[in-house]
DNA sequence: AGGTGCATGTAACAGGTTACATGATTAA
DNA sequence: TTAATCATGTAACCTGTTACATGCACCT
């Protein structure tokens, strides 16, 4: 049996993660690897980061793959390659933007681990309480730092795309959730410690 | 100038962020790299993942810097490998654990992309706040998920170290935060379909 | 004259996943 | 006897970071 299209779903998707974000950038207008790194730092870093290192060469094997087209456009002596979606392109983002299979997930949070193993530290470093209290107030002043970076840009993003900012919401809204969150823990831990 | 220590802080720390969760895990009593894939599963995988691609090769070099010490402890002729904590295995995890260095915090989410990017869908695809709905359900499953999960293990760790029960209510408490937040943002938007 | 921003890129390395391969023990 | 669980490990691959290297354009 020789079938040439076993279904219909299994279209090549050779698309790799990095590569969909870089489809969707180009997507909000974006034209350069350059330009393309300054909206990812500016928006999707919190859930979603990329570096030089992977965007100049996804860019080229976006090109190979007939995804984007490249068009060299210097200004002056300076070289600057200005990339946009193909058909191909526009078919492979919707294609990833309406798939319903599930999305990836992947959390790596050290401040978690090190309250998960705080009952091992050693009697040198003070208390577990005392130290869970401090692990607690790191985590806290990172999301502290995120929670004032997206309060800054949120009305540049208000009356944008509803997308975007549902995002910026959704960013705004847990992080001052954690902040409230680690500092009624703290208050407890801080309960316990007085009792000794 | 011949300085034999430089300042004491900088003590060869050659440990990997894995190297401590397997030093943690050690600390904890497990005792082979079957055992602490196990843990690992069970409790921090929802923060911080590991493979037996990582754990068994990483308990070898911890054992070639000296953390670790291992022993054949064979059961009949089932092959084991029996690790435990050296000295400078607690050393090193304590310093870890006391260190005040920021923590590292990773996180990827496909679901945020795809919000993100929800206003470039094509018109094939429904309209974008459909679309939203359906990726808000998406993720919203997974929370639901992990919840379930959480919960199955929640009297087995409720009396146990107060530092893991302290991970596992943050977890529970989050996934509850999100799903209350990703249903009403979906009424929101199942508002907006109406109005149109 | 000098600093900042625009712009591109690579090489070495570090970190991690997946698939594969093997086999003993135990409970049903 | 057969499926699940215990137990170990590797090789190929993919992904991603860091550090390095280069140079123009623009503003002060």
């Amino acid at each position: 049996m020789a079938t040439v299209n076993p279904s219909p779903d299994s279209r090549d998707q050779p698309l790799t993660a990095t590569g969909r974000v870089i489809l969707g950038m180009l997507g909000l207008g974006k034209e350069t690897g350059y330009d393309i790194k300054q909206l990812v730092d500016r928006s999707t870093r919190h859930f979603w980061a990329a570096s030089y290192g992977q965007i100049y060469p996804e860019l080229r094997r976006l090109e190979a793959a007939g995804l984007v087209s490249s068009q060299s456009e210097p200004s002056g002596a300076r070289a600057r390659t200005v990339y946009r979606l193909t058909d191909a392109g526009h078919a492979a983002l919707d294609r990833w933007l309406a798939s319903t299979q599930e999305p990836l997930y992947e959390l790596r949070d050290e401040g978690m681990l090190k309250l998960f193993f705080s009952d091992l530290a050693g009697p040198d470093a003070g208390s577990p309480d005392a130290l869970r209290i401090e692990h607690l107030r790191a985590m806290r002043a990172r999301q502290e730092q995120k929670l004032q970076q997206l309060r800054a840009m949120e009305p540049k993003v208000r009356n944008g795309p509803p997308g975007t900012y549902l995002t910026l919401r959704l960013g705004i809204d847990m992080a001052e959730w954690f902040i409230e969150w680690s500092e009624a823990a703290e208050r407890r831990l801080a309960a316990n410690l007085e009792q000794e």
